[in-house]
DNA sequence: GCTCAGGCAGAGATTAATAC
DNA sequence: GTATTAATCTCTGCCTGAGC
C-alpha cells in the first residue's frame, strides 16, 4: 500500500459529555484527494493524541484496502490502449500470424473508439452500451466481444483492474434473418454452372484463373493450401498432391511467400486427383515453362499455380476474376474461391460418396463439421427425394 | 489512346474449424 | 452451446501490360 500523507490533527469537544472527537486530514492515495477522518476518545491528552493517530491510521488503511478492491491505483494512469499493446505482445508469442493480424485490426478499432481512455474508467454499463450499439453481424459481434473480453480478463489477471468487469456484461446478438439464410443458399455452384463461367474466360490469362478455380472445385482445397503448392508436392506416379503447408498472406501479401503449417492437423493430408485435375496440372507445367521462356518478369519459385511474376497466385485476383465472369454469365451468387470448397463437398455428397472419405479428403477432424457447414440441399437432392417417395 | 484484366496490398468484416 | 483460433472475404485503389 502507498504511504498515507498525514495532514493536520485537531481535537473537538463531543456532544456527549466527557468525550472528545479527534480529527485528521490526510491524502487518499487511491482518490488523490484530501479527506478527513475522526475517532472519539475519552481524553484530549498528548497520550490520547498518539492513540487517536494510530486508530485513525488503521481506519484509513482499511478504507483504502476496500477501495483498492474496486479500483486499482495504477488503473487511473494506464490507458486502455497501453493494455491492448501489452496484451498483443503477449498474444504474439502463442498464436499464428494470421490470427495475430486479425486481432491487431480489431484492436486498432478499439484503440480508436476508446482513445485516451484510462483502464480504470471502464464500467460494465459502458461496455454493455458499446456492444449494444455495434452494427456488426452475429458472428462478428461474438468474435469482437471475445477479443474485448480477453483483453479485460488479461487486465484483471495482471491487476491493472481489481474488478472482473466482463462478468457483468452480456452480449446481445440479433436473431437470424431471412437475408442470413439467403446468403447461405447463394454459396453453391454445380459443375455445369461453373463450366458456363469458365467458357467465358477464353483469354490466355483468364484461362489460367479459370483452370485454378476449376482445380479448387475438383479438389476442395482452401485457397491458402492451393497457393502454397509446389511441384515437389505433386506425386505424378501415385496421382496425389501432398498438402503440408498453407500460404500466410497476412504477412505482407503473396510476395513475401510466407509458408506456415496448415490450418489444422487434419488439414495435413494427401488429396488424390481425378483425370481432369491431372490435365490441369499438366497444362500448368507447360504454361509455367512458357512464361519462364517468354515472360520478362517471371521468376520460377517452383509454385504450381503462380501469377505472371512467379509469385503464388493472389486470392483477391482469383476472386475478382471469378466474380467478373460469374456475373457476366448471369449468376446471382457469392463468387468466392471458398464457395468452390462448399460446392465440392456438396457435389460429393450429392453423388453418394462416403461421408468419412469426404471428411478425410477435405481435412475435417470431425464429420459433424462436414455435415453442419457444407452439405447444403441441392435441387438434385430434392428431386431424388421426391422420386424415392413416388417409388414407394 | 482506350479498355480490360491481372498484379498487388491494407484495413475492416465475416466465416470456418476446433477446443472446451 | 460457447469460446477461441485461423482463415477467408470485401472494399478499395493504384499500377502494368496486352489487345484492339
Amino acid at each position: 500500500m502507498r504511504d498515507i500523507k498525514v495532514g493536520s490533527i485537531w481535537v473537538e469537544k463531543s456532544k456527549t459529555v466527557g468525550k472528545y472527537v479527534w480529527r485528521m486530514r490526510y491524502e487518499n492515495p487511491v482518490t488523490c484527494k484530501v479527506e478527513k477522518t475522526s475517532i472519539t476518545l475519552t481524553s484530549k491528552s498528548k497520550q490520547a493524541g498518539n492513540q487517536a493517530l494510530n486508530l485513525m491510521l488503521d481506519k484509513i488503511k482499511k478504507k483504502i484496502e476496500k477501495q483498492s478492491a474496486t479500483l486499482d491505483i495504477a488503473s487511473e494512469f494506464i490507458l486502455f490502449s497501453d493494455i491492448i499493446d501489452i496484451w498483443l505482445e503477449d498474444q504474439g508469442r502463442k498464436i499464428k500470424h494470421s490470427t495475430y493480424a486479425t486481432r491487431t485490426r480489431y484492436c486498432n478499432i478499439l484503440k480508436k473508439d476508446f482513445k485516451g481512455k484510462a483502464i480504470g474508467d471502464f464500467s460494465p454499463l459502458m461496455i454493455q452500451r458499446y456492444f449494444n450499439k455495434m452494427p456488426y453481424t452475429r458472428k462478428t459481434l461474438v468474435t469482437y466481444f471475445g477479443i474485448f473480453r480477453q483483453i479485460m480478463n488479461f487486465a484483471f489477471r495482471l491487476d491493472f483492474i481489481k474488478v472482473d468487469l466482463m462478468k457483468k456484461v452480456e452480449l446481445s446478438v440479433p436473431p437470424i434473418t431471412i437475408e442470413d439464410m439467403e446468403k447461405e443458399r447463394k454459396k453453391l455452384f454445380s459443375y455445369d454452372e461453373l463450366k458456363q463461367i469458365f467458357i467465358l474466360m477464353t483469354r490466355p490469362d483468364c484461362r489460367r484463373n479459370a483452370l485454378i478455380l476449376e482445380f479448387l472445385f475438383l479438389t476442395g482445397l482452401r485457397y491458402g493450401e492451393l497457393a502454397s503448392l509446389k511441384w515437389e508436392d505433386y506425386d505424378k506416379q501415385a496421382s496425389y498432391i501432398d498438402i503440408n503447408s498453407t500460404l500466410d498472406y497476412s504477412v505482407g501479401g503473396v510476395t513475401k511467400k510466407c509458408h506456415t503449417t496448415p490450418k489444422t492437423i487434419a488439414s495435413n493430408k494427401k488429396v488424390y486427383l481425378s483425370n481432369r485435375s491431372i490435365e490441369i496440372l499438366t497444362y500448368f507445367k507447360s504454361d509455367n515453362t512458357r512464361l519462364l521462356q517468354n515472360g520478362r518478369s517471371f521468376i520460377d519459385y517452383g509454385y504450381i499455380f503462380p501469377s505472371r511474376t512467379g509469385n503464388p497466385v493472389s486470392w483477391r485476383d482469383l476472386g475478382r476474376s471469378f466474380a467478373n465472369f460469374g456475373k457476366r454469365a448471369g449468376f446471382d451468387r457469392k463468387f468466392s474461391p471458398h464457395a468452390l470448397r462448399h460446392s465440392h463437398i456438396t457435389h460429393l455428397v450429392e453423388s453418394g460418396a462416403d461421408q468419412v472419405a469426404i471428411m478425410e479428403r477435405v481435412g475435417h477432424s470431425d464429420p459433424t463439421i462436414t455435415t453442419k457447414i457444407y452439405t447444403h440441399t441441392t435441387d438434385k437432392m430434392r428431386s431424388r427425394l421426391v422420386d424415392l417417395i413416388d417409388e414407394n
